[in-house]
DNA sequence: ATATACTGTGTATTTTTAACACGAAGTTAG
DNA sequence: CTAACTTCGTGTTAAAAATACACAGTATAT
């Protein structure tokens, strides 16, 4: 069937990974594809480039398209472009992540018929992916894996109200590792990015914990300058 | 005269940012274009990418036709696409670097007629560039002075042989700021990734220092290992 | 032999990281 | 209301890494 589909000359294309963290566990948004090819597999939320508009304006618009999720910031972080990656002929694709807050509901309402659904899956259990979303996925978990290590960007899939154990937990799944609990608060509070609320967590079994905003202004005022090579 | 130009409806192409170190300098290979558009300037070295080759390949025979260097192994960076970076329509271009050891000759002769030479020109006096050129090799610096700062990749740009003075003021160059003799000493003989040599540089005026060589394997070794959150 | 210019080295202080455990607080169940 | 349970919240010590800082030694040139 594939040989009645238009083939590409060269065509550009986004794809995007979205993770959120949901039920203490990390999660990337995938849709349902409704088109060939590879129609009814899930594939990273993506799609062609129009002539007329620059890369994260695509990223933004092809996102909201596919997801119904909107203004959502990302960041590109590598270009695909093996000669077969796609059936129909070269495809270049540009990929971006973002983290967000997944408050909604689980399932999300595309905008255009070309996906079904989008769903937030476990990265510990995703499903088989079109075309070579696997790789660009697993590229784009290395890239926040690396970045939550010297800059602490976790507050972004977090409620904004949320605990240091909740943090934590972030933490640990983003890095499978375990981390110590009174090493980790220190560290967290040292920087300084941390509001302290006079309020505590509701509807938990068992004793509740403080709660903690993120304090945009003191993080942007620390991470502009960079991190340096120290004297 | 650029009506006559053909245009483009979606293209690719590859710009490359090498970065040399020469005369106690950061530098970057340029090429003085032949062609239209931009005739006569300086620009990256670069072009367009084929039907059907990978963009590591591209990369690499782009490269190599423009400046004649061989199999420089580069890694891509970031893929620029605004709408009306390229007169002629639109290019979306992908972005390598590499830092190389530079021996040769100051001007290099490209195997295509589509550059007239390439040179390399200290980064602190660039000449105004071709298309979004300035943005790319900014974005490219950033790129390699924020990875110097938590991987010592700075070597690849020395001789085979250096001493750690000619070492230092590399970093200093790229790092844009004076360091300690000692603490940078001890700290780069701390990674366990320079071998010392019994032997002295030549040819200088007063007294030789030690020469040293990179440790390719426990380099390797090292830093297989990324950087971790520490526990 | 003397002036010159760069080499090569050590210590003390501060900061960061790492390892490690338990009583207090609030909830549930009987 | 009390006992059992679960999570919260906290401090110290040791080791490692980062920083600040200065001068005698050695090869060369004249």
């Amino acid at each position: 069937m594939e040989a009645i589909l238009p083939k590409f000359d060269s065509v550009f294309s986004i794809d995007c990974v979205i993770f959120g963290f949901d039920e203490g566990e990390l999660k990337i948004l995938l849709i349902e594809r409704n088109e060939e090819p590879y129609k009814d597999w899930w594939a990273l939320p993506g799609y062609l480039v129009e002539q007329n508009e620059s890369l994260d304006h695509a990223a933004t618009r092809i996102l909201h398209e596919l997801t119904g999720l909107r203004d959502i910031y990302m960041e590109q972080f590598y270009t695909f472009g093996d000669v077969d990656r796609h059936p129909q002929g070269r495809v270049i694709t540009v990929a971006y992540y973002a983290m967000i807050r997944l408050n909604g509901p689980k399932e999300l309402k595309p905008v255009t018929s070309y996906a079904r659904k989008a769903v937030w899956y476990p990265v510990r259990d995703l499903p088989k992916l079109a075309f070579d979303h696997a790789k660009i996925f697993e590229k784009g978990f290395v890239k926040i894996r690396n970045k939550i290590t010297y800059q602490p960007i976790a507050f972004e899939l977090l409620p904004e109200k949320f605990t240091l154990t909740q943090l934590q937990s972030l933490y640990e799944v983003i890095l499978n590792k375990n981390l110590d609990k009174r090493n980790f608060r220190k560290k967290m509070l040292n920087y300084g990015i941390l509001k302290e609320l006079n309020e505590k967590q509701k509807g938990v079994s068992y004793r509740a914990a403080r709660l903690y905003k993120f304090d945009k202004r003191k993080y942007a005022k620390l991470f502009q300058k960079e991190l340096t090579f120290s004297k």
